[in-house]
RNA sequence: GGCCCGUUCGUCUAUCGGUUAGGACACCUGGUUUUCAACCAGGUAAGAGGGGUUCGACUCCCCUACGGGCUGCCA
């Protein structure tokens, strides 16, 4: 049963569409849409587009993709911001009305004037317009202001920052309405959360700043402040931001290279945030321990290793259908070929060997390669080394024994066992040459694995090929 | 420049005035083993610096240093 006071809770995740969907951008939606679905609350998707110079419906599209991919879903349909400006416009106006805004006349020009001559340690633009007469505005193209308090101070109750103290004569009038009549970011996202009824606003630490002219807003019309969450921004592992020399930024990027989602997931949400010493979370065991107060406050970097190892859990848990249905997933994104109905049988009869081995699908596919490959098998470098003459003259001995043996471990082991020590080589050295003859390779799973997933018929005709 | 935020092992973090400062990744050692991996056991490793407050400070306050953010008719 929900429990009243929690069942209210909406969040929302608000990316610009200028580029793919950044991993920082994928973890602040992963924090919205685990808080949400941990507590019963809605979870939506707000696309940020006002800026239409620079906002694409591809990136839209990469977007989309992304939260896909990471298994986030959001409830009711994508808000486009751009549709809501007639809306901005008219909260605006309504400001204008209230007295809580004004009209300004002053031009690009004189502001960036304005600004190249303040040398002053306080450089807040004062609109001269501020608290003139109507009367004495001229037929000119004028951009609203809000009418922000000048002296005091606001205060932003942050669930992750705690409470920060902003002196309001350090914020200028911000612009609400552009001169061309389309609405700011700074009102934009203020009209829309509460449209959209956001009671939690959730985002990164590079708006916490912002959160103080937003509040004038919610003021100004006399709005329900939404509770704040400012979380700090993901940085590289020289602790620098995340940028592109640090290797992959996008979220699509990391879905090519491999790595489970379920995986990065967990690491996503263990990665500046924490329970306890609990590292390895389901989803849902996620979304139940979830909490704004495990947040911490300073800027968390990437760590490949264990991104690795944490996808390393998740492939060993998941089940055996789950991970083939991700692996074609994987290679469609990566751009290779799906894997055909044989081998996805194979893969199925042979994944329990190799998957608590992989850390990501590319990896398990290297692994699988044992069951997915048709003859020839072709050594590798090191594999081609166990198989000197020696070698495959045993190799040649074993086939026929093969030939009738039950084919299960206790059938074969018997059979093996005998060979590595009338050969005098010892199990190991006897594993080598079959390995190379079975999998090309000389890091394989068991053989005895090996030769029950991949069959008697199979078994044999490799081995027969690698000593002839 | 101004304002805001941050700083515990290499990394992610626990700690919410009194702990031998705990866990995880990585690393090292040993064990197991059919190579590698996995697995098991153990180990190295931390409170940025300086002042306070306090019987006692990683924890509270101040300063400094360093890092980050904001300071747009971008979001």
């Amino acid at each position: 049963m929900p429990s009243p006071q929690t069942s209210h809770i909406v969040t929302r995740f608000a990316p610009s569409p200028t580029g793919f969907l950044h991993i920082g951008g994928g973890r602040t939606a992963l924090f919205n849409w685990l808080f949400a679905r941990g507590r019963g609350g809605k979870f939506l998707l707000r696309i940020e587009d006002t800026d239409r110079e620079r906002s694409t419906p591809e990136a839209t599209a990469a977007i989309l993709r992304g939260l896909a991919w990471l298994g986030l879903d959001w409830d009711g349909d994508v808000v486009s911001q751009f549709d809501q400006k007639d809306r901005h416009a008219e909260v605006a106006h309504q400001m204008l009305a209230r007295g809580t805004a004004y009209k300004c006349f002053s031009s690009q020009e004189e502001i960036a004037a304005f600004r190249a001559e303040s040398t002053a340690s306080y450089a807040v633009f004062r609109s001269p317009w501020r608290g003139a007469d109507p009367a004495s505005h001229p037929d000119l193209p004028y951009v609203i202001r809000m009418m922000a308090p000048q002296t005091g101070e606001t205060l932003i109750e942050d669930e992750v920052q705690g409470r920060v103290v902003i002196k309001n004569e350090t914020l200028d009038d911000m612009i609400v309405l552009r001169s061309d009549g389309t609405p700011t970011y700074m009102l934009a996202v203020v009209v829309d959360d509460h449209d959209m009824g956001v009671t939690h606003v959730i985002r990164g630490d590079d708006h916490l700043n912002n959160a103080a002219r937003q509040q004038m807003v919610y003021d100004a019309m006399g709005w329900q402040v939404p509770v704040w969450a400012h979380i700090p921004l993901i940085h590289g592992p020289d602790g620098k931001k995340l940028s592109k020399r640090h290797g992959a930024t996008g979220v699509e990027e990391y879905q090519a290279m491999g790595y489970p989602a379920a995986g990065m997931r967990n690491y996503l949400t263990r990665l500046g945030w924490a329970h306890g010493d609990m590292e390895i979370f389901t989803t849902d065991e996620a979304k139940a321990a979830f909490d704004l107060k495990g947040i911490g406050k300073a800027p968390a970097r990437l760590d490949f290793k264990k991104l690795e190892n944490t996808c390393g859990h998740h492939m060993a848990m998941a089940g055996d259908a789950a991970l083939l249905h991700e692996l074609q997933a994987y290679l469609a994104a990566a751009a290779r070929p799906p894997l055909t109905e044989a081998q996805s049988e194979l893969f199925l009869r042979g994944i329990y060997c190799v998957k608590d081995r992989a850390k990501t699908f590319a990896d398990l596919l290297d692994k699988a390669q044992f069951m997915l490959a048709t003859r020839p098998i072709v050594p590798d470098e090191a594999a081609q080394k166990s198989l000197d003459t020696v070698s495959r003259g045993i190799l040649k001995s074993l086939t026929p024994q093969l030939q009738n043996v039950l084919w299960t471990k206790d059938g074969l082991e018997p059979i093996l066992n005998h060979l590595a020590s009338e050969s005098g080589l010892g199990f190991a050295k006897l594993a080598a040459p079959i390995r190379a003859a079975l999998a090309g390779r000389t890091t394989t799973p068991s053989v005895y694995d090996m030769m029950l997933v991949i069959g008697r018929n199979e078994t044999i005709a490799r081995l027969k090929e690698a000593s002839a």
